[in-house]
DNA sequence: CGCGAGCTTGATGCCGATCAATGCATGTGG
DNA sequence: CCACATGCATTGATCGGCATCAAGCTCGCG
């Protein structure tokens, strides 16, 4: 067998229209020929390996970055080093937005594994989104989502109990997972008790004992970071008031 | 003493030109000419009465709202009716960002006195900012402020304890109330201890039970709804850790 | 093989929720 | 103008959920 070329990931051609998360990342709705536009934009890809930072806070902004593959979690950190995780960020997320307010950063984007993210420089987005009114409307929906999303949250955080909230936490995961052509009832977990306790405002223990509970409540089976849920609809009821 | 003709609100003109908000609210950083370009789109204002709603979550969405006088807050409600405020909005503030990403708006936003909002039809907003990068830049920086917001009203949420929510809260009051022109030591509550223990994760008990705390070690006095903030230091030692 | 990071589980304590009563303003109708 | 109702705020007593403290346990990795 004759030896192909070795291939060198770092020359492939980032190109969003041949991508396969555009249906779920910023190119979503976008005609053809207006995908093809962002492929001028979106030039490059950087790797971020498990532990790395893509950006910290008081970073300048420059860019804001599309999750390729991989998995991140996004921080603040309080001036007394009180942490709290605002979110995980998957294929076809978007990173960076809250750069744009102040031109710098305001959380660390960290990576959960070895990951990749398209690079789109937000003066070039922004140019480009004048040009075309589909894409300066997806963007302007996206940012909105996030909001959207941030409320979800706050509703989590500010009127749940510790089962509602991680039973809310997992089900998000598979949803997320499943709009990926993952499997909804089988996932592995990228982040520790600790972060998803940071995320849901609840001490690692809590979050274990409750993945304890649901098990012995035959609602799914924990095994470390792999989760099989048994029963979805048992856990959409524990999201709402069931006090079982 | 003659009478002077009657004034009638609703043909006043509406021009952020002649706004004293317009260092405020959306026209921010813009030049004189660019915001004359403003008064062709926000041509219309209403006035929204205390207690009624400016738009309910499923609404369709067609604006966005400054706040020109008065005060709103904006709700969360879940499937099985829990509700989570999650914000107080006062004026230069935009409301409705939310609805953007569905069309629909997905909170209430209620007037908690008199208000009156300048309409700012959405498609039109889109269009100029199109044409006036400085005007796209701002609202870009808009959104992504509202996100940064939240992140903060998160890590409150997710790791604060009642007395640093309270005191972070109020210092956020005061300095936005400043910023408008306003004292930064004595200020009026416009909403209840409900919708704060709300927005706080707080029973109304532990929110009123925490200003009489305050009150007690004099960092500030309260009179139903009247406070008057004495060492606002002190107030900044309490959301960090002061464990006092 | 043994170390260490992460996870589980138990015992205890505390913060804030809950339940309950009272107080205080505002407004309405007699 | 007062009596009473109503909505909101305060304060006390008790309870419960989650944090905290403390031990082991598991698994991957040098």
């Amino acid at each position: 067998m004759t030896t192909l070329p070795p291939i060198r990931p770092e020359t492939f051609r980032v190109a969003c229209s041949s991508c396969n998360l555009r249906e779920l990342c910023l190119p979503v709705g976008l005609s053809r020929d207006d995908v093809e536009q962002l492929d001028g934009m979106v030039a490059t890809r950087r790797t971020v390996a498990r532990g790395d930072t893509l950006f910290r806070s008081g970073d300048s902004f420059q860019s804001l970055y599309a999750v390729r593959t991989g998995f991140f979690k996004t921080c603040v950190t309080a001036e007394d080093g009180r942490d709290q995780v605002t979110g995980f960020q998957m294929a076809g997320e978007l990173l960076g937005l809250d750069g744009i307010s102040t031109d710098r950063h305001s959380v660390d984007a960290v990576a959960l594994e070895d990951s990749q993210v398209c690079v789109i420089p937000y003066d070039q987005l922004e140019s480009l989104s004048r040009e075309f009114t589909t894409l300066q409307h997806q963007f302007h929906k996206i940012m909105s989502r996030e909001i959207v999303r941030d409320h979800g949250v706050m509703l989590l955080l500010g009127s749940m109990r510790a089962e509602e909230r991680l039973a809310a936490f997992l089900l998000n995961l598979t949803q997320r997972l499943q709009a990926r052509g993952f499997s909804g009832s089988s996932l592995i977990l990228r982040m520790t008790r600790e972060e998803i306790g940071s995320y849901l405002g609840l001490k690692l223990e809590t979050v274990s004992r409750t993945f304890s509970k649901f098990q012995d409540e035959g609602l799914l089976e924990v095994k470390q970071r792999q989760i099989h849920i048994l029963q979805p609809a048992g856990l959409q009821k524990v999201v709402n008031g069931a006090t079982a």
